[in-house]
DNA sequence: GCGGATCAC
DNA sequence: TATGGTGATCCGC
């Protein structure tokens, strides 16, 4: 008996130190930290592994300090100023939203084999297998890697709901079931708390006749059907039994088990199906008491993007759980950036994605490997050979070009360094990519000179894919270099002859520091000596020579529009990057395509509503057909039509036409009224009846199904209606996407709170009362005259539809 | 844009 | 016994 504990315990420590030391995430609960840290040092005391680890730790702590440094320094007024700032309203709003949006579901399959995958073949396998039942509740499902991905299927349940029974029933393969081998406390505790989900969920005994029964379908038709045909499991029409459903179709098909997690975001959900791995589910009801609930007491180390550092880092200033993280939201506001506190924010209200994001664009791409000691330099250059070549191949199959070549080199210490080269045009080939991967590494091996790199890694990453805009941006430069052709060619001796150095170069090697054409003038030099490096270039060069007549012709309109329109710079209402000294026309190209992105008319609408330096380009110009005389009408019609806060409308209008200003919103003056903070718990109280009154139709409508399996006690009956009104803005958004009327009501709540500061940057006037109820009104009048970007940093790169940070990707 | 660092899987 | 590979993102510079 003893003997067995301690082997389990061993099995237990041997898990623990292969899965990084993390004992806080699902099934490393109740583990003691103290214990598992004394084993690891034991385990690997005196390694270099250990050394390095020891190393990072030390730089944590000393990140730690200097924040704890700059948190004794927050005075504390600064803090209350940053209490008002930590829009208190997000948290009804939000909630709101989230109600509306039932039906998100996290599966994770098989987690247990990401562990140690014995026959990763058959798993591929597996997973297409999986992946094609999954299709069948949600063709948009979005696969994270092999064995997680995440479904909507709010549609599908709405469709279940009649669906015949026999379109619901499944037949148990004998013999083939891997029955939950551990039913024991955990199973039962979860079971508890969910008291809807059965304990054993594939056994014989069908969902709906277990013992604890499912109060969820109290009402539906399911009751009244028979449940059992021998073999057979009919599953019921709500979110819980579909996802038995898939499980179990999974299992069926696999032998595999999965776990899931039904939420109403993909942020809990993803909590959600750790919650009850491998083999379980969990659901999170959509309704904000039952959100509250779940978020209260977890830890944010369960949160995906909460890892061990920030984790630590937390825990310095008390924040273990979700409630302690909201707490604490207005000093985090003050010592973190704006993108990790929203970030926390976020996590702390439960709030999370609602969009199942397509697969963005892939970023970069690379290679990379560990080996025993290698210190020759010949064999690292040749390695990094090989690696250029791997990758070049990765590259082709995905028919990739980047611009940015990095290498990454691991000393036997374990001491990583990057080291990155960005060229001006793509490259792709293995010979392109290690001309410039051979640089990078010989300027790291003669720094060390004459001592070796002692690598354990290399690794080789092309990035900097273009993006539709760089193409733009390249025809541009290619223009830019037809226009100034005449003078420059005539010149280009000269410019050769400025860096000795250069002439001595192969074109490739140019490339990281002279501009393509620079590269091409060189290439012409070197083309007949060193034939192979050049291919690439060629290429390039035959397309040059291909488009050249095309360009020319580009480069004249482009000259002559320029010159009718006298060349401004604009900078973009959508993106707010200054766009340089173009034409009116080519900026309204620019415009047009950042509108069209993620948007539709709505997009627009809120926009034109909301934005003075949209408006303002319109004005100016009287030219810009985005933001069209038919739109703002429609826009002031909107307005009639909710027939509200017509002084409001007034100011609005008004302020519309005033320049965009560049303001500093992070200044903030020392004077601050009491009047304020004393307003701060009532505005939030305030702000949420308001959503609730105004959302409620919403989540009436989107609910669905949900609404039927879980009634909304907090729902006031209300008619059913299919406008959107904007609570904070009290206008009526014609979109039926919620996320689109999200991002809305995103603007004009951090409108409010440009206000806010505006008022203590500028006039250090007490606030205006509050009696009124309603907060859209302030909000409105000064944020039209308030550059939204202040607020973020634009140099932040949030990725489209990135499943977290909504609001930031907005601001993009 | 670069380099280090964090995080997920 | 010795401590992975790939990709993304953030932050400070």
């Amino acid at each position: 008996m003893h003997s067995t504990k301690e082997k389990n315990d061993n099995c237990k420590d041997d898990l623990l130190l292969r899965m990084g030391l993390n004992d806080n995430k699902a099934g490393m609960e109740g583990l003691d930290k103290e214990k598992i840290n004394k084993i690891i040092m034991e385990a690997t005391r005196g390694s270099k592994f250990y050394g390095n680890e020891l190393k990072k730790e030390k730089q944590v702590n000393q990140r730690i300090e200097n924040m704890m440094q700059q948190k004794a320094q927050i005075t504390s007024q600064q803090l209350r100023k940053a209490q008002l700032q930590s829009t208190s309203n997000y948290y009804a709003r939000r909630f709101g939203v989230r109600a509306a949006m039932p039906g998100f579901i996290a599966k994770r399959l098989c987690p247990q084999l990401t562990i140690v995958p014995p026959n990763f073949d058959k798993y591929q396998a597996v997973s297409r297998e999986v992946k094609e039942i999954l299709a069948d509740y949600d063709p948009n499902f979005m696969a994270m890697s092999l064995d997680e991905a995440y479904l909507n299927i709010t549609k599908h349940l709405q469709e279940r709901q009649n669906w015949p029974e026999d379109k619901r029933k499944y037949f148990i393969k004998t013999g083939n079931s891997l029955e939950n081998d551990k039913p024991g406390e955990e199973v039962n505790k979860v079971s508890e708390q969910e008291r809807s989900i059965p304990p054993l969920l594939f056994n014989d005994i069908p969902p709906d006749l277990h013992p604890q029964g499912n109060p969820f379908q109290a009402n539906s038709e399911d009751q009244n059907n028979p449940q059992i045909l021998q073999n057979a499991i009919v599953f019921g029409t709500s979110a819980e039994e579909a996802v038995k459903e898939i499980r179990f179709r999974i299992e069926q098909k696999t032998t595999l088990t999965a776990s899931a997690g039904i939420a109403p975001n993909t942020m809990l959900a993803k909590v959600c199906s750790d919650k009850n791995k491998p083999n379980g589910q969990y659901q999170i009801l959509p309704n904000r008491e039952a959100v509250m609930d779940f978020i209260k007491d977890l830890p944010i180390r369960k949160v995906s993007g909460i890892g061990k550092v920030t984790e630590k880092m937390l825990k310095a200033l008390g924040i273990i759980t979700c409630t302690e993280l909201y707490q604490q939201r207005a000093l985090l506001s003050l010592l973190f950036s704006e993108t990790s506190w929203h970030h926390f924010l976020h996590i702390s209200l439960g709030l999370g994605s609602t969009l199942l994001a397509r697969d963005g664009d892939r970023k970069s791409m690379s290679v990379e490997r560990t080996f025993s000691e290698m210190s020759k330099a010949e064999e690292q250059y040749s390695l990094c050979q090989e690696l250029c070549s791997e990758l070049a191949q990765d590259l082709q199959k995905e028919g990739l070009k980047g611009r940015t070549v990095t290498i990454k080199l691991k000393n036997v210490n374990f001491e990583v360094k990057t080291r990155a080269c960005t060229v001006s045009s793509v490259v792709s080939t293995a010979e392109e990519i290690f001309a410039i991967a051979k640089d990078l590494l010989r300027t790291e091996i003669d720094a060390d000179f004459p001592h070796p790199l002692r690598l354990r890694l290399m690794g080789v990453r092309l990035s900097s894919f273009p993006n539709e805009e760089d193409k733009k941006q390249q025809q541009r430069s290619i223009i830019g270099f037809l226009q100034a052709g005449n003078q420059a060619l005539s010149a280009t001796g000269h410019m050769l002859e400025k860096t000795d150095k250069d002439q001595f170069l192969k074109p490739l090697e140019m490339s990281q520091k002279k501009s393509f054409f620079d590269k091409k003038r060189s290439e012409r030099k070197w083309s007949q000596q060193d034939t192979f490096k050049c291919e690439a270039v060629d290429t390039q060069s035959l397309q040059t020579s291909d488009s050249f007549q095309v360009l020319k012709k580009m480069n004249e309109n482009l000259e002559t529009s320029e010159n009718s329109n006298k060349s401004q710079i604009f900078t973009c209402p959508i993106c707010f990057r200054e766009q340089g000294s173009i034409s009116l026309e080519a900026f309204n190209k620019h415009v047009d395509a950042c509108l069209d992105g993620p948007s539709i008319n709505e997009d627009r609408k809120m926009f034109s509503c909301s934005h003075a330096s949209s408006t303002e380009v319109n004005r100016k110009e009287n030219v810009h057909h985005s933001f069209s005389l038919h739109e703002k009408q429609d826009y002031e019609t909107h307005q009639k039509h909710s027939g509200i806060n017509s002084v409001d409308c007034a100011e609005l209008v008004e302020t519309k036409g005033n320049p965009p200003k560049a303001e500093s919103v992070g200044a903030l003056s020392d004077k601050h009224s009491k009047e304020e903070c004393a307003v701060f718990p009532r505005k939030s109280f305030n702000t949420e009846q308001h959503y609730q009154n105004s959302f409620s139709p919403v989540s009436l409508e989107d609910m669905g199904s949900s609404q039927q399996e879980s009634p909304q006690p907090y729902l006031p009956e209300v008619i059913i209606t299919q406008a959107l009104v904007c609570p904070i803005c009290n206008l009526e958004q014609k979109t039926s996407d919620l996320n689109l009327f999200n991002m809305h009501v995103d603007i004009c709540l951090n409108k409010g709170i440009i206000q806010e500061l505006r008022k203590d940057n500028l006039t250090n006037q007490p606030r205006e009362s509050t009696k009124s109820t309603d907060t859209s009104g302030q909000a409105q009048k000064t944020a039209t005259k308030t550059k939204r970007p202040g607020m973020y940093s634009s140099s932040k790169k949030v990725k489209p539809n990135s499943p977290r940070h909504t609001l930031d990707t907005f601001f993009k």
